[in-house]
DNA sequence: CAGACGTGGAA
DNA sequence: TTTCCAAGTCT
């Protein structure tokens, strides 16, 4: 870090407000309006999740939610569809749950300190933060990903985030940049320039300098380290898990003449919780008792071709058998399980593998 | 604190 | 291909 960190402190918030003002972004969907409800869905299906995947889940979330009360009454049966895909699942549920809390105690409204804000459900210092500097230009920080990247390198923070330390200096920083700015600063502006720079300059791989309104105070320009900071974190193997899916397909009748798939809930919390996947079983023996339990031979299965799919912790090679049923056969389905129509599959809220197979047989 | 929690795009 | 990681939060 350079010493005196102040001379650059002062000039650090006007010279992103500027840069925001003639280069940032100005035409996302969510941009342009103080409504809290939109800013925070906005923010929460910005979590880990990049710009171009949003657009088009906020635009059909907000047209069936198009509010907090609208959020507040549905079902949670009825919001997962709207996420399916996105991932992270929690934080949809944590978006019913607050829409909930929002409507039963605080007048169907979101709190106006960023305190108050963060105590909700899924939402956090940053996002809480965010929310209000967007919604009521409250001067309050936020520390994502982007702002890590850009304070890392401008100031010269050393560490990996994950640690106590980095992170409590990150903000504190990031607490002093708003202070050392002047009384008038745009904080909307000021938020959304400094996500704006980490994403379209102070890039991971590349950085823009020359084109940064940053680079005459920066440290990591001043010192050529653009690429050692923020101080990468040393990764994990990811372990590899097998399983075998069901697609148990039963027969047409008049009423679905397209038949109908059994479909099982996924508990919450744990992966794709509330959403409706295919029945897993962890190796043959226990398809096999699956099969035999639905009246269904085995040897009937179908294998169809296998997929990897990869999450943040581990890589899951799924198996998918295809078993076709008579109607008349059929069985009631266990717990958390049901018989969904194909024609239903389209709307309902199924994991993005599962979608993948499921679509490769019925085009959804 | 370290791990859980999804998915797709980019290098 | 492999790896990284993107507007994080919760436990």
């Amino acid at each position: 870090m350079f010493l005196n960190q102040e001379p650059r402190l002062a000039e650090f918030a006007g010279a992103v407000v500027e840069w925001q003002k003639r280069h940032g972004r100005h035409h996302l969907p969510w941009q342009g309006t103080r409504d809290a409800y939109r800013i925070w869905l906005s923010e929460i299906m910005l979590q880990q999740t990049q710009v171009a995947t949003v657009v088009g889940y906020y635009e059909r979330f907000l047209s069936r939610f198009p509010d907090i009360p609208a959020l507040a009454r549905a079902s949670q049966d009825e919001v997962m569809p709207y996420w399916a895909g996105l991932g992270y699942y929690a934080r949809a549920r944590n978006l019913h749950r607050c829409a909930q809390e929002l409507a039963a105690h605080w007048d169907g409204r979101f709190p106006d300190t960023p305190e108050q804000i963060a105590t909700l459900p899924g939402i956090g210092r940053s996002t809480a933060a965010a929310i209000a500097a967007f919604a009521y230009g409250t001067r309050s920080p936020i520390m994502d990903g982007n702002v890590k990247r850009v304070f890392t390198r401008y100031f010269g923070i050393y560490g990996v985030s994950s640690q106590r330390a980095t992170e409590q200096l990150l903000w504190k920083t990031a607490e002093e940049a708003v202070q050392a700015a002047p009384a008038a600063l745009d904080m909307a502006a000021y938020t959304q320039g400094l996500m704006d720079l980490g994403s379209d300059c102070c890039t991971r791989g590349r950085p823009d300098c020359a084109r940064c309104p940053l680079q005459a105070g920066c440290y990591a320009y001043a010192h050529g380290v653009q690429h050692e900071l923020p101080t990468p974190k040393q990764k994990k193997a990811s372990p590899e898990r097998e399983c075998k899916m069901l697609i148990l397909h039963q027969e047409g009748s008049v009423l679905h003449q397209a038949g109908s798939i059994l479909l099982e809930q996924q508990l919450s919390p744990g992966i794709w919780g509330g959403l409706w996947s295919l029945p897993q079983y962890g190796d043959a023996s226990a398809l096999e008792v699956a099969c035999s339990n639905w009246g269904q031979p085995s040897n009937q299965a179908q294998k169809m071709a296998g997929l990897l799919h990869t999450f943040t912790h581990f890589k899951l090679h799924i198996e998918p058998w295809y078993v076709q049923c008579a109607a008349t056969v059929v069985a009631e389905p266990g717990p958390r399980q049901a018989w969904v129509p194909v024609e239903k599959l389209a709307s309902t809220a199924l994991p993005a593998p599962v979608r993948k197979i499921l679509g490769g047989l019925f085009d959804l």
